[in-house]
DNA sequence: AACACGGATGTAACCGCTTACAACCGAGGA
DNA sequence: TCCTCGGTTGTAAGCGGTTACATCCGTGTT
């Protein structure tokens, strides 16, 4: 591999000149650049971005952690791909308009992994915390040494920044169109993974919002991982139950795909019989029969912003660390009773 | 942020000595080792990257380009995601149990990215590229200069390690069930982007299959981009033909689940009236009305088999250049005619 | 003609870690 | 007692860029 040196050697010039050429500097005799960048170009000379981060102090790296959930890789390979991927997309499309790239790494939460992000910590400039992979101390210790910016994570807390979606907003605007537009009163709730915040939310907000009304229950059924399969399991529980409620919630879409489909394999008519509704607006979604009715978030935009926070804070940017919460909208379709949409 | 320096000053040791510690080599006293060990903790050294790659010419990163399809956002977030999603979790999957990350990279096919490939390719130890994100001419410079596996990549050419997945195979098998099994004649192919070879693969071999058959004829519509709705795009020609193919086989899944809606919205039964099929075997086709008839890929082996092989050749493996298939699965479902399944 | 000045270029130190080699130390052997 | 030897630790030279500072050179001034 040629280096600058080589470079130098080959134009005639210093290897101030070469780096002064690399990095645009103007105050090199055309001439001269056009001469440094031949040889560049005809060595295929590429800077090493190792030996640039140390002198630099700046390794145009920032890294993205995330839970895998799936311990089964059929699992993993069909249903978990969607949230964190989204987020992936979109950091990573921030980043096209930049030089620094995107280092990533899954894991299940625990002390290996937590090794692993704190090697990691040591190839990037900033870091994106998806959900909770981290306590609390681990993130504040983390965010001590580089900028962090924590995406759908329930720790809010002091001094960190946080991008968010409101899940109880949301949650809250499709218990109202359960129980206020359709009139249901015993209601379910297919709860997700303890370690993932926004589950946490989405059921208390719909537990709490759903008990305002007069002769509102729950009949919540907690546990589930996310996947279809979960959803599955737990239709099959509600089936054990005296009453199966007549609308069913779920924390996720793939759950409510599957709380249906095992609900129309015992016969059960949905929404006729029984509502269910998710939570993510994916694309499974739409597809399914009836159409899914969920709430939509921006997952989107919430890579998005997290992404350019960082980048901020990485420029140096000391103001004040934030939570910033993005909205949900109510996306209604077909499993929650209401009529086919007109439009498609 | 702390140095081997100053851990050695506070351990009382050199720094030779803390690097040895923090590489495990077994020639430092324990009694030495645990008194570095315990300054390491005290404050949270974490060595840097930059300075590791460095002095070791080795940066523990390996990158992975890929082309991102999508142009519509919304597209990208509700469609675009299964491929090579799936590939980089499986990537990661194999990272997991070594010290090395995943660096990311993913852009429209064309001269930017080309670029940002350059540039990414020195910050990593070696490259895996997905489909035909570069020219063949381009592939070949860059393997010059670095380990490089290709996945799903037409550019078999010499030299050059890929994995990939058997198309003509699976479209074959795909072929004699529609036309053998079924016995359909006139059949239709919705094509995809001519940047995947996949899709280019896929088409020919069923081309081929297809016109092997006594009066089989194919009506190809060219040009999809793989997504739901160049699916529906895709029916609304198949639509204006004189005669709508018995059977219409897709270049992937999306497309596939777009024509079906398209079709079943002009009242056309799927596969009453025209069957089809799709390729990919992802998630979204087990739950549509039909369940969609397809050919699986181990798509996650595909990313497996790709980082091992990077991972070896990184290791310094000089064995010669192998091209690596991996062979698909016919899933007979209900969008060819078939009837339901007896299991699930 | 001597001199100041500013633009272009070169010199060399430094970024933080690794490692070849040297140095040291205590134990065992002659 | 002196030497040898193996195990432990230290010294210092890289790794390949960047950049503060020094140097050089041609002009324009006086």
């Amino acid at each position: 591999m040629p280096t600058v040196y080589d470079v130098a050697r080959l134009a005639g010039v210093s290897t101030a000149t070469v780096s002064r050429v690399m990095r645009g500097s103007d105050l090199v005799r055309p001439v001269t650049r056009d001469r440094v960048l031949a040889v560049i170009e005809e060595v295929g000379f590429v800077p090493d971005a190792s030996a640039q981060g140390l002198s630099r102090r700046r390794k145009e790296i920032i890294g993205l952690v995330g839970l895998e959930r799936g311990v089964d890789e059929t699992d993993i390979e069909r249903d978990g791909l969607l949230f964190v991927d989204v987020v992936v997309h979109a950091v990573e499309a921030v980043l096209r308009g930049t030089d620094t790239s995107l280092l990533l790494s899954f894991g299940p939460s625990g002390e290996p992994f937590h090794n692993r992000i704190r090697a990691l910590s040591g190839k990037v400039d900033g870091l994106l915390v998806v959900e909770d992979v981290l306590a609390p101390a681990q993130l504040r210790a983390l965010a001590r040494r580089l900028p962090v910016v924590a995406i759908a994570a329930s720790a809010a807390g002091a001094g960190l920044d946080v991008v968010r979606v409101d899940n109880p907003a949301g949650m809250r605007e499709l218990t109202n169109h359960l129980t206020g537009h359709h009139g249901y009163r015993r209601l379910g709730f297919v709860g997700g993974p303890r370690d993932a915040p926004d589950a946490v939310e989405r059921l208390s907000a719909f537990s709490s919002a759903a008990r305002t009304v007069s002769g509102g229950t729950v009949d919540v059924v907690p546990g589930g991982d996310f996947s279809e399969a979960s959803g599955r399991t737990a239709a099959r529980v509600l089936l054990g139950r005296e009453a199966i409620p007549e609308a069913v919630a779920c924390a996720n879409d793939q759950m409510a795909i599957g709380v249906m489909r095992e609900l129309q394999r015992s016969g059960i008519d949905v929404p006729g019989d029984v509502a269910v509704t998710g939570f993510d607006n994916i694309f499974p979604g739409r597809v399914v029969e009836p159409a899914l009715t969920t709430v939509g978030q921006p997952v989107r935009d919430l890579g998005v912003r997290a992404a350019a926070r960082l980048l901020e804070r990485i420029e140096g940017s000391t103001e004040p660390a934030r939570a910033e919460t993005l909205p949900t909208e109510l996306v209604i379709r077909r499993s929650c009773g209401c009529p086919a949409e007109p439009k498609e």
